[in-house]
Formats: C-alpha cells, structure tokens, sequence
RNA sequence: CGGGCUGUGGCGCAGCUUGGCAGCGCGCCUGCUUUGGGAGCAGGAGGUCGCCGGUUCGAAUCCGGCCAGCCCGACCA
C-alpha cells in the first residue's frame, strides 16, 4: 500500500463529539467515520484491522472444530414468535413489514435461524455440532456511546453448538472458553471472566469476558486472591453479621416529622443508622405490586431481582401506585403488617431484629421490628448490590469492583430455542432428544475499541501487531530525493516480499506530518528513510511502543524488521 | 424515556447578549521558496448558518415547533 494513494483521513483536532479514546483515536486516525448515532463506516485502514480481528477469531473458532456459516440479517417475524421473541424482546428489535405486509425484523442475534438449519440434524451421530457466522446485527439501543464500545449495527461472531446432552454442551461450552482466551490473548487485551446474567437469553449459565476501562459499562466484582468475579448484576458476597439489642416489645411507632430518607433517619436516631433500617423498595412485578426489603445502606441490583424473580416485566412502582396501596408516600414505607402482597428480602434480613422501617403513615417510623416475627416474607431473594471491600464469597478476601467493557459473552442455553422449533435427534435407542444448545458471541468492533482503549498513548494508537492496520510504515523523509525514494521502494518490496504487511508513506509532505501521522495510525514500526542516516548506510527501526530507535545497515534492514514483526505476531 | 449541552464550508471554532455585507484557524487547489517532528509567502475554491414556521424594512442572531448529535441517568442480549 501507498500512502499517497490511500485514502488515510487523520484529523489534526480531536472530533468535537469523541470523548472516549477509542473513539477519539479511530475517526482521528481515519479509520471510521459515523453515520447516524451508534453507527460507524469503516475507512480503509479501519476495515484492514476489522479483517484481521475477525480472521483471528476464525482461526480460533475453526481450531475448535467451528464450521462457518453466513445467515442473514433480515428475518421473518414468525420464527419469532414460536420463540417468543417477538413479543418478549422489546424497544431494541426493530421490526418492520414488507410489500407483501409480512412480518420481518433485523437480526438482533441469530439463535432462531441457527436453530432452524439445526432442525436438518436427524442423528445423534451427526452430534456434536459447532456452527457460526460473523455477521452484522442491529439493536436499537436506547443509547449509543463511546463510539465502538456501544452501537446499533455491529457485526458479531455468533456461534452455537448443538449437543444429545448437558454433558456435551459442557464441553463445547469449556471449548469456547479457552479458544476465547486465545482470542483476547492474541488481540493483547487482558480479559477477566466473570459469572454473568444470561438476562432475555435465557440459559443455565453464562460467562463474560472483560476488559477492566474507564469507558466500560459493567461492574465486576473481583476476587484479588483470583478466587471468585462476577458481574455485579450477579455478584454475591459476604456480609458481616450485624449483632442486633435486644428488644422483645412489639415494633414501636416513631414520629420523624419530615424524614424521607435512610440518610435524615439515621442521622436522627443513634438506634437507626442505615445498617439497623430496612429499606423498602416498592415494584410492579408482572402487573401487582412487590415490596423489596434490603438492608438500609445496601442498594438493591434490579437485575439480580429480574433474574431471581424469571420475568422481565418489572419496573419500580408510581408514587401514585404506592400510595394507593400502602397508605403513604416513598421515604415512610414499611412491609409491616402488610400481607397482601409479595414480599421479597434480601437474605441479609433474615434473623434481624430491633431494625427501623417506615410505618407506611407519612411522618412516622417504626422501631423494635424483628424481621422474622413481624414482616411475613414471601421470598428470600439475593438482591443486593455488592460494594467495593465487602468479602468475597470463596476466601473472605476483601472484594475490588472495577468498570469494565464486555469483549465476550458465553451462554449455555439448553433447550429454549430446540423444543420451541423442534430441534431434534434420534439417540442410539431410537428415541428422540431434543438437542442441548449453547451460543457464544464476540462483538468484532467492540473488541477493536476494546484494543485502542488499552493500546494507546497521547500521540495516537499502538496496534498489537497481530491486529495492526499496517505492521510497518516505511517513511521516506524526502520523497524528492533520488537515493531516498530508491531505497525505501527497496526496503518496502523487500518487506512486502518478506510477507510484511508494510505501507510505504510516500506522500509529499514535510517529515513532521508524516511522523505525525505515522504515531496517530499506530503502526507498530517505522522504518526512516533519509538523506543523512542513508549517507551512512543505514536506516532507523523505531518501536511505536517504547519509541526506541535503532540504526540499521540498509543491506539488514528487512531481515531485521521482518525477525521483528514475526516475534510479535 | 428524564436531565444537561450543542448544531455556522471537510475538521475545530468565533459571531447570537444589543437583528444590518457570514468570519477565524486547520485542511483543500495554483505558483514560488522550503524539507529529519504538524513550513513560509502570494493568489484561489468552498457555506440552504440543522429544518419548518413566525416577528421585522431586514434574522445565523429574537419567538414557536420539529429534527439531529454528545454527555449524565434510566435501560441494555
């Protein structure tokens, strides 16, 4: 590649509306270009990484016997409906109808299609079965961010497996474990599984990958002794015992004029600092109002209650609503005495006494309330949050939440798709199974994003050299002198036949720019070519990462460059 | 969906308060000089000022509505 052909459009200013530096660096350094909100063109050199991240992961997937398929990205919505899709996924499935006023939707992932083409498996024999694809989905996320990190229209390694049992899809499931480990491995990201919510796709078990960044979305909770992490939509820890006084007398009412929150309530009462409250959250779950108890300096994980509870239609109560049913406003609410509804605690609660809560009057509290005699629970549920420091549930060891991006996600997902479209096999008695499922993505421009955010300094990208645009640039410091320009066009031949991904920047520019350019891209190494170092027969290597520059004879320089870009592949 | 901010040549921005020729820097084109860390001089091209409506002799500027984008939150496969 020529650079003085190549359409590399880098930005001398920052994009007005990049904060992230992924974002930032990638329209800077010409390699994507948005079109509407959370979605992206991918320029020359951004389509060169996005090639290479994705050839890598076909690598990897074919290596654990993954065969590749293409599906496509406009489905009909009756496939949907026996899944139930249709209906239960809402807001972000984009739904539409054609001249013939059918139902179809744009691919938000393809388990019901795979699972279609799966109805052709008549045999246990043809079993196990790995199958994927990379291609584009479209999610119309309420709100895209950060450039790559979060868009609408991405394209997404999905693969699935297809297994006669649990014990089949456990291995296929280890399978995509460690082939993703090699994956992130080889894209130099540093990755972190963690415990996840499988959410609306449904599944016994899943696994993230993560990538620790500020500009990451999720929570994780870590283990330091490496003994436990987890999202924390479904991060559990341990929580030391709060020893209650005693009090035998049945609950108390206590006047707190004006007392709305957990905070003015102990900062009132030695008695009720917010370990010693308990605090009522007010939902509609599935249509009927659910109280939520958790401790009083505890947040509740909303998630972890969808996914306690198995429903997604679940959203907190109107101040309206909750007035109707309990008589008083949020800040004075209270599960005592109530036995009309659901009541969900956290198992935090259980066994506590002398606790404070409202008394569902407005400017009134009550005190002396023991969980056991005097709320009537309904499910114990682990709800809550969990916070930096708290132990971890293995070892004990103090727990570290940190921000991070989701490169991976891996789900068991059992037979939700196969018994609602009749996957089946006949096993070796005859009988049939439906098949066990399992499906495993990769977001392809996610991961490029992911690399840029831990692959980058002030003065623009450092690609791994395993995903890189270009391995190296050549840079022709004066491309109007004769010695240069024949030189470099040899070392760039040399390195291109050598089976280096070179780019010979052979603009007429002033070196400034072309250096400049050169840090901003990100290439891995640049090859000087120059008017003074070539009177003395070399030219200079410089490692984009550490910025070291070394002289080079120019009769070695392919050799040594191309040694270089081999050991780092 | 709630809150905040922003829409002016390809990019970054000023102008708007107080209505009166649409500007600056970068980039781009031509010429000359220059050439080891974002060159200098001279000349030039390029804009429905997000859209619609209103007020006014006159609107980038004031008013109303809409659209789009970013950030925070909610949400998130």
């Amino acid at each position: 590649m020529r650079w003085s052909n190549a359409f590399i459009p880098t930005l001398r200013d920052d994009p007005a509306d990049a904060e992230a530096a992924s974002h930032r660096l990638l329209v800077r350094g010409g390699f994507i270009r948005r079109l509407m909100a959370g979605s992206y063109s991918w320029l020359p050199a951004g389509m060169k990484v996005n090639t290479k991240v994705s050839q890598i992961i076909r690598e990897e997937m074919d290596r654990i016997g993954g065969q590749e398929f293409l599906l496509p990205v406009v489905h009909p919505g009756e496939i949907w409906k026996r899944t139930g899709r249709w209906d239960d996924v809402e807001g972000i499935l984009v739904k539409f109808k054609d001249r013939r006023d059918t139902d179809l939707l744009l691919a938000i992932t393809h388990e019901e299609i795979f699972t279609m083409l799966a109805t052709e498996l008549t045999s246990y024999k043809q079993l196990p079965a790995m199958w994927y694809h990379l291609q584009t989905k479209f999610r119309d996320e309420p709100r895209p961010r950060s450039g790559l990190v979060r868009v609408r229209e991405f394209v997404m390694k999905d693969s699935y497996t297809f297994d006669l049992d649990p014990a089949g899809l456990d291995v296929q499931f280890d399978r995509h474990y460690e082939a993703y480990h090699r994956i992130f491995e080889r894209f130099g990201l540093d990755v972190v599984p963690v415990e996840a919510s499988s959410g609306v796709m449904g599944g016994t078990e899943s696994v993230e990958f993560m990538v620790a960044s500020d500009v990451g979305e999720d929570g994780i909770a870590i283990c330091p002794n490496g003994d436990y992490a987890a999202n924390l939509e479904r991060a559990t820890s341990r929580v030391a015992a709060v020893a209650d006084e005693g009090w035998e007398e049945p609950p108390e009412r206590l006047a707190t004029p004006g007392i709305r929150t957990i905070a003015e309530l102990a900062a009132a009462f030695e008695f009720a600092r917010a370990p010693q409250q308990v605090k009522t959250l007010a939902y509609v779950v599935d249509g009927a109002l659910t109280l939520v108890l958790v401790r009083g300096d505890h947040e509740l994980m909303e998630q972890k209650l969808v996914d306690g509870l198995g429903t997604q239609t679940l959203r907190p109560a109107h101040p309206d609503e909750i007035r109707d049913a309990l008589g008083a406003d949020p800040g004075s609410l209270g599960a005592v005495g109530v036995s009309d509804m659901r009541i969900i605690a956290d198992p935090v609660l259980e066994g506590r006494t002398n606790m404070v809560t409202g008394a569902n009057e407005d400017d009134w509290h009550l005190r002396g309330v023991d969980v056991a005699r005097d709320i009537e629970v309904t499910d114990w549920l682990d709800v809550r949050r969990v916070e930096p420091g708290e132990a971890c549930p293995v070892c004990g060891a103090p727990l570290v939440v940190e921000t991070a991006i989701e490169v991976g996600h891996i789900f068991k997902l059992g037979t939700k798709y196969s018994e609602a479209l009749g996957a089946k096999v006949l096993d070796e008695h005859g009988e049939e199974r439906v098949i066990w499922m399992g499906s495993y993505g990769i977001g392809v421009g996610r991961n490029v994003a992911a690399i840029v955010e831990v692959h980058h300094d002030d003065k623009g990208i450092i690609w791994p050299v395993s995903v890189a645009p270009w391995e190296v640039v050549v840079t022709v410091v004066k491309v109007d002198d004769g010695a240069s320009m024949t030189a470099a066009e040899r070392i760039y031949e040399g390195l291109a036949a050598s089976g280096v991904d070179v780019i010979i920047d052979d603009r007429n520019e002033r070196p400034g720019v072309k250096f400049t350019d050169a840090e901003l891209v990100g290439m891995p190494y640049r090859v000087t070519v120059g008017p003074k170092a070539l009177a003395d027969g070399v030219v200079e290597v410089t490692d984009r990462r550490t910025s070291d520059t070394e002289r080079v004879p120019v009769a070695d320089v392919v050799d040594v460059v191309a040694d270089a870009v081999a050991t780092r592949r």
